[in-house]
DNA sequence: TTGAAAGCGCTAACAG
DNA sequence: CTGTTAGCGCTTTCAA
C-alpha cells in the first residue's frame, strides 16, 4: 500500500514549494502566483491524484468545512430519528446546501449522556444545526461553547442563537379557525408533548385563539397528547371514541399523527371527513398519501432545510453576523379530510 | 476567545507528559499507567474541560472514527434523498449503531461531478456505507481505493466489497407467488428503473419465476417501471387503466409506490382489493397506514442499518477481515391489500 | 512571485 | 511506569 501522496510530494513534481502548492489551493487573492505556475501545479496534482488531507488543514487552520445537524428522537430511548418524514425531507435539503457550499454534514441522534457540544469541539464543526426542543441544560452548554448554532423549531429563549422557524401560533390559529369556519365546534386536538418553548405549545396557544374568537369553549377532555407518531394517532383515535366528546373535527399538530388519526377513526367505524374533519401540520408527502387526502397547514420544509444551511455556514464564515430570526410563511392546503357542517 | 485547552494544558495541570495524558486517554493496554496517575489525569482533564482534538489524532493515527453513508437520490437531479422512508430508516439505525461504537456519520448525497472517493480520501473516512445502485464508474473508483466499503441492496459484481441485503429475487417470487396464490393470473409488474445488478432487476426475475412456476404468460404491456416514487405510483395507476390490460393484481417493487398506485387506483374508479390486489415490498410504515393497509415482502430495515454500521466498523478495525455477505430474511406480511379470487 | 520554516494537537516509538 | 521526541500534512508569516 503505497504511501498517500502529500503536499511535498506535488511541490516536488510541480517544482515549487509546498507553500505555492497551498496557495493555489486555496485562491489566496494576497499572495499572487503566475499563470505558469499554478497551471503546473494543477498539472502536478492531476497526475498524482493528490487530495488534500482535511485533518491536517482542520488543524492548523482551524475550520473543518463540517456541520453538525441534530435531530430529535422522535420517542425518547428509541433509535429512530426517522418515524416522521419531515426530518428526512429537512435533512436532505441541508446536505444539498452544504454540500454545494462545500461542507459536509455530520449527523447525530442525541445521546443523554454524551454532550454534542463534545462532538463539535472534537471535530471542529463549523456550526451545528439543532431541530426540536431539548433539556435546558443542552441549551446552557451550546451557550458556552463558541460554536454558531442555528435553532430549529424552538422558542428556546436565548438570544443567542440563530432561529428558523415558522409562526407556530398562527398556524394553529389557522387550523382552527379552518375548521370553525367550516361549522365545527366540538374540536379536539392532538399533539406531541406540550412543552413551553416547544412548537406544540405554541400551536396550542393558536387553537385557543381561534376557540376564543368564536366563543368556542376548550374542552380539556378534547387536548389528546403523546408521541409524534403515526402509533399514537391511532390510539388518539380510540380515546377520542372511548371518551364519549363527540368532536366533530381535530387539529393534529403533525401530519403524521394525523394520518394516524384518520387510520383510528376508520378503525372505529367513523368515517372520514363525514362524521369527523381532520386537520393536520406540516404537509409532508404523507398527507397526500392519506386517504382521504388531508387538510393540512403546509410548511416549506425543503426551503427550511435550505435556509439553515445557508444560516449556518454563512455563520461559519462571518463570526459577527447579526443574529438571524427568519419566519417562514404557512399556510391552509385545503384537501379532502374537512367537511363543512 | 481563550486558547482551547490542549493535551499539553493538562499534562502540565496533570503534573505528568503529554504521552502519559495520550496513554490513559487511549487505554493503550500495552503501557501501563499507575491507578493514581491516571487519576490525576482525569481530574485535570475534567478541571480544564479538555476535549481532544480529533483532527489532530486523524492526522497522526490515520484513523477519523467517521464512517460515510451515501445515499441514492431517488430522483435524478433533484436534492431529496429521502423521498422514500426506507432511507430514513435505515439511515438513522446506521447512526445509532456507529455512535454506540464511538463512529460519526458523516452523509452525503451523491454528485455526479464530484467523485465521493474525494470526501473519502479528504475526511480520512474509515469506511463507507452505500446504498442502492450507482454508474459502474463509481465502482471502479471505490475499488481503487484502500477504504472499506459495505455495499447495501446492490449486486454489483464486484467481490470486493461486503454486501449486505435479502434476496430480492426470492422476494419477487414470493410476493407473486402470494398474488398467483390468491387466484390472480394477470399480474402487473410495477417498479423503478430495471437496471442489471440492481434490486428491481431481482425482484423481476423473481416475478417470472413465479409466473412461470404457474404456467401464466408474462404481458409485456403489464410491465410499469419509472421513479420510485408515490407520484410514479399514482402515474402507473393511470396507465394501467389506459392500458385495459384488465390486471386483477399488481406487484410493486416498493412500498412508498404500492401506496401511490393503490391511491391512483382509487381515483380511477377502482377498489381495493375488490377490483385490484395489490403487494409491496419493504415493509416501512406506510404500508400500516395505506388504506387498505398493504400486504407486503417484510424486510428489516433497522437491523439492515445496524448490520451495515458495524460492518463497516469491524472492517475499518481489521484490515483484513474476511469479506462478508449478509442475506437478511424476508417474509410475507398479509394485510388488506390482496384480495382472494 | 515564491520559498523556508514554524507550528497546529496529537500519537507512538524509543529511552529511561 | 513515564518522559522525550519525531513526525502526521497542512497553512502562513516572514524573508528573499
Amino acid at each position: 500500500m503505497s504511501r498517500r501522496v502529500n503536499i511535498s510530494d506535488v511541490a516536488k513534481e510541480a517544482g515549487v514549494s509546498t507553500a505555492t502548492i497551498s496557495y493555489v489551493l486555496n485562491h489566496k487573492a494576497t499572495e499572487s502566483i503566475s499563470a505558469e505556475t499554478e497551471e503546473r501545479v494543477y498539472a502536478a496534482i492531476k497526475k498524482l491524484d493528490y487530495v488534500p488531507n482535511l485533518s491536517a488543514r482542520s488543524l492548523v487552520s482551524k475550520r473543518s468545512n463540517m456541520i453538525g445537524v441534530v435531530i430529535p428522537q422522535t420517542e425518547p430511548g428509541k433509535e429512530f430519528m426517522f418515524s416522521n418524514p419531515y426530518y428526512g425531507e429537512f435533512l436532505s435539503n441541508v446536505e444539498y446546501t452544504a454540500r454545494k457550499n462545500g461542507y459536509h454534514v455530520l449527523i447525530s441522534g442525541t445521546e443523554a449522556n454524551q454532550s454534542y457540544i463534545n462532538v463539535a469541539k472534537n471535530r471542529g464543526l463549523d456550526g451545528i444545526v439543532i431541530v426540536g426542543m431539548y433539556p435546558d441544560e443542552f441549551y446552557m452548554e451550546l451557550k458556552q461553547s463558541q460554536v454558531p448554532i442555528v435553532m430549529v423549531d424552538s422558542y428556546c429563549n436565548e438570544h443567542y442563537f440563530h432561529n428558523i422557524g415558522i409562526n407556530d401560533r398562527n398556524g394553529g390559529y389557522l387550523a382552527t379557525q379552518h375548521l370553525i369556519n367550516n361549522g365545527h365546534h366540538k374540536i379536539a386536538f392532538v399533539s406531541g408533548k406540550i412543552r413551553e418553548e416547544g412548537v406544540n405549545y405554541k400551536r396550542f396557544l393558536g387553537y385557543q385563539d381561534a376557540m376564543k374568537e368564536a366563543g368556542l369553549e376548550i374542552n380539556p377532555s378534547s387536548i389528546y397528547t403523546g408521541n409524534v407518531s403515526h402509533e399514537y394517532g391511532i390510539e388518539a383515535a380510540k380515546l377520542m371514541i372511548e371518551n364519549g366528546q363527540n368532536e366533530t373535527a381535530a387539529f393534529v399538530t403533525a401530519d403524521i399523527m394525523a394520518v394516524g388519526l384518520i387510520k383510528g377513526l376508520k378503525q372505529q367505524g367513523q368515517r372520514i371527513p363525514e362524521d369527523v374533519s381532520v386537520v393536520g401540520f406540516d404537509d409532508v408527502y404523507l398527507a397526500n398519501i392519506s386517504d382521504p387526502s388531508l387538510t393540512t397547514i403546509r410548511q416549506n420544509i425543503a426551503e427550511k432545510g435550505n435556509l439553515a444551511a445557508e444560516v449556518i455556514i454563512e455563520a461559519a464564515t462571518n463570526k459577527n453576523m447579526t443574529k438571524r430570526d427568519i419566519i417562514l410563511p404557512i399556510e391552509v392546503v385545503e384537501r379532502q379530510s374537512v367537511r363543512k357542517l
